[in-house]
DNA sequence: GCTAAATGATACCACGTTGGTATCATTTGT
DNA sequence: ACAAATGATACCAACGTGGTATCATTTAGC
């Protein structure tokens, strides 16, 4: 069970890399110099990060990535959500019909508080937060 | 990205159901009429907590299951460890060589922390607290 | 205008986990 | 002896993760 997969853990590497090149363009061969990333894979990743507007593009010769927002308005659960879908820890498994078992909802209200506690924290994350300390 | 899986959901279900029973033996059969849940599965389930020590089993005509633990005894994050292995939500992804990344590491305290909050949560759940509410 | 360098869009694949089913063997109460 | 129950295993489909490969398009620079 994991929090964050290699998608949302590469793209905050190569977010955190971006940003300290200050709006110059920055190409997937660039990164992968730096970040030993496969590079195809990282392709997929900047241009799932650039369809979502965290990123702008530039196609042909000298062509790559800047960011499209702010370090501060790039929240670590957002880029959760772009790659692993919406962060639900917790689903009720007998949504459509009969849960009438009263045992099982006050897991799913432990798991509930569990999941609001964990979510703040991740909205609280952002590239330039990360990048401070 | 779930908390819990099936396996452990359909487990506190299971284990709600026979505390309830009070030491009476309780079949498959007997729960599936109550719970809804696939019989095979549910069996798989059970023959898991019985090896694991959570409940015991009696074999041929009118057996079943019983619990092995007061139900205080048994923790949530344990049925989540037999069904979805350890809980660990945090694993640097450059563990063996090279995370020199100086802007990864901070991400990586940040899940730290988030998850001891996870698991410190977990442990305090018991099949007895749920029950009481 | 040609070419090389770059992204865009897709399709594909291997592997592990989840959520089951099926089957045969064994035990035990009646 | 028989039926009811678990034990042990093997199997399977669907899905998510972590990639690779290919072709199309755009663009800078000669």
């Amino acid at each position: 069970m994991k929090l964050i997969t290699r998608y949302t853990d590469y793209a905050v590497r190569a977010l955190c890399f971006i940003v300290k090149e200050n709006q110059e363009v920055v190409s997937v061969s660039d990164l992968v110099k730096r970040l030993k990333i496969p590079g195809p894979f990282l392709r997929k990743i900047l241009q799932a990060l650039n369809t979502e507007g965290i990123l702008n593009s530039y196609k042909g010769q000298g062509g790559g990535f800047t960011l499209a927002r702010r370090p501060e308005k790039i929240f670590l659960v957002d880029l959760i959500e772009i790659f692993q879908g919406a962060f639900k820890l917790n689903e009720c498994f007998f949504k459509k019909k009969d849960c009438p078992n009263t045992n099982t909802c006050p897991l799913k209200k432990k798991i509930d508080s569990i999941e609001k506690y964990v979510t703040t924290e991740l909205k609280s994350i952002t590239i330039a937060s990360l990048l401070r300390g």
